[in-house]
DNA sequence: TTGACAAGTGACCTTTCGTTCACTATAATA
DNA sequence: TATTATAGTGAACGAAAGGTCACTTGTCAA
């Protein structure tokens, strides 16, 4: 029987997490944005806890897919244009792609109830692109772009500023361009300031 | 007729929303964690949402009393060791204020829901701190401490990892001891490439 | 064609929520 | 001392919450 419900409920899911909470989102209102009664949702998911629960686990297992391996490593950027080119595509990506901002919003509203939001927060938050980009750095000295430094620390003072960033444009959609253009000309000064001339 | 009901129930009012959020603290609770029972509230505020805003008034003010004018500015450090020995006094009080902490995290929590929180999540998560540091760093290239360069974009850059690394405590407190290490390798990092020898 | 089953409905249940109200105890005021 | 306002109690209320259940419908396999 094709049926595709308990993905749609999921998203819904997301959505509404992502916006009012768990403690503020209820499965009426949740079933009828998907157009159905409430009890047709028990069709497919235990409890409002069970739902909870699968849409952490999609969450986990989607990060662990995408950015939990070595082999999802970006290509070394071969100069320190490309460096900012990079950095801007990601950006791009992660501010505009409705899924990617609701995943953000729904890890800030548990991070403080859930531990595997707790987790998952500091993965998507902080230690995930630090480490993506210490290999990046790290090859960029290994080509003689960057100066030679600690490439952690490096990834850690070139990341966090575009993770405030990026969690203002969640905070404030209005101001998306205005920090994207800042996040460009942060990178340049990172890279007046880092590269090798 | 003395009484500091009032502040008090405010008082249980940060703890309980900055742990469980607004959607996620009950009236009944937050009375019986002063020792009354919930009826009891309502002879000081006439409801939840009232609470929630005289919270919230109470927290802008605070902040503007604090960190709102100019007169509250730190002073110049007249050494690069003073620029980390200043951030360092600063740090070691966000992390450890019980006070401070419950603010941040409330913030944290409803700042997509509430308007007044969200303005008020921007200053203190990101343009209050940067602020400040553009001040300290101008006075410091005044006084040939640090490199001639933009200080709003040093301070941006100083600042915002520091403020990822609070955000850490907030959410891991156990990591609090190891984030504040790693704040102070960051400020001398910081130093050694802005530092003026 | 029929039987089985998955998907969805609508009425209903229990619990918990925020809120109200009549009442009591207390302490300052006239 | 009598009065009055304040702080707090406990029972009750309606609304909304999460969840259950008997039932209907539509689809596929035998």
């Amino acid at each position: 029987m094709a049926n595709d419900t308990k993905e749609r409920i999921l998203a819904a899911a997301l959505e509404m997490f992502s916006q009012n909470g768990y403690a503020g989102t209820n499965i009426r209102e949740l079933s009828a944005s998907l157009g159905l009664v409430k009890s047709g949702i028990y069709k497919h998911y235990e409890s409002k806890e069970a739902i909870w629960n699968a849409l952490l686990d999609e969450m986990i297992a989607y990060y662990a897919d995408h950015f939990g391996s070595a082999d999802h490593l970006p290509p070394v950027p071969d100069s320190l244009e490309a460096l900012t080119r990079l950095t801007m595509q990601m950006v791009n990506i992660t501010v505009h792609d409705e899924k990617i901002i609701m995943t953000r919003k729904l890890l800030t509203l548990e991070q403080f109830r859930d531990n595997r939001a707790r987790e998952l927060a500091t993965k998507h938050f902080l230690t995930g692109l630090t480490e993506i980009f210490t290999h990046i750095f790290a090859g960029m000295m290994e080509k003689g772009l960057i100066r030679r430094d600690d490439p952690a620390m490096l990834a850690f003072s070139y990341t966090t500023p575009i993770s405030a960033l990026i969690h203002l444009c969640d905070r404030e959609p209005e101001k998306t361009e205005g920090a994207t253009r800042q996040i460009e000309a942060f990178s340049r000064h990172f890279i007046a300031t880092y590269g090798v001339k």
